[in-house]
DNA sequence: ACTGAAACAAGGTTAAC
DNA sequence: GTTAACCTTGTTTCAGT
């Protein structure tokens, strides 16, 4: 594992979390290398799994997803068939781009993607169809003031 | 916009939402189109904003942020000034992933990165120290079932 | 350990159909 | 939408610092 991240590792991260797209030669040049030791750099750092994957980053109001929503979920049930069956709840529906499971009285907070109200009110009944929920409240964003995937390396 | 989504470019957006180093050969491939064919799409689509962008995505442990928060914040203050001095604040903490303003009686939603709760709390001090919040509660992440940045289109 | 050049291979891009 | 020709860019190698 690249524990040793140096200065420069951490401008290309920066730059990669930025714009992944951007050639060889620009990357060398911002983070202030010849092409080939960055090309190197590059490699050993998704060799290590620091750079994890590369994606497309889609606009969500343009594939009719405009409507992002919290759902703080509650359970009483912490056996390990339930969580077996909300896991693979969790994963069949596609609606749901993140679940996590939390300390303290919160059990599990849901990100939710979905176009519209009544579009959430049917993930809704699915969800509660599949699995047994003690508590469930939703929370509709209204705007997005930051929404990033780049971590501050 | 390119609301005239169709099955071809679901695919390609799918395929480029799970791994964006693809070549075009092979995405041609996979959505079953001639290579050119699929090139053209992709344009379109970059064109269009519907893939907004192409980025890496960093391992969080492997960049030493391996602590995922949930902030809910509440606030008595709703005028301009005070929006503007929260988002600037937003923009300015790099440990602010995600900020949203929500609708009902929860104010706004952040997504934190840090390394540990300690670093939590020297992030929660700077936060507070910057921008006047009637209530804050956080929210530990113990484990992650599920983390993408894949719509389900 | 990085630089620079050079050469090959691969893939992105354009043109013609 | 396709096929095929281009030509930019990624990738490897090697000599030099």
């Amino acid at each position: 594992m690249a524990d040793t991240l140096d200065e420069i590792d951490r401008r290309i991260l920066r730059q990669l979390q930025r714009d992944a797209a951007i050639g060889t030669d620009a990357l060398a040049d911002a983070v202030g290398l010849s092409r080939n030791a960055c090309w190197r750099r590059v490699k050993l750092l998704e060799g290590a799994g620091t750079i994890a994957r590369r994606v497309a980053i889609v606009d969500p109001a343009a594939v009719g997803l405009g409507l992002s929503v919290f759902v703080m979920v509650r359970t009483n049930r912490h056996d390990r068939d339930w969580l077996t069956l909300f896991e693979r709840t969790v994963r069949d529906l596609p609606e749901i781009v993140g679940a996590h499971r939390m300390a303290g009285d919160l059990d599990y907070v849901l990100r939710v993607r979905v176009g519209s109200v009544a579009d959430y009110d049917r993930f809704y009944q699915r969800l509660i169809a599949r699995v047994p929920l003690s508590d469930i409240s939703a929370s509709f964003v209204m705007d997005d003031i930051k929404d990033t995937t780049a971590l501050p390396v």
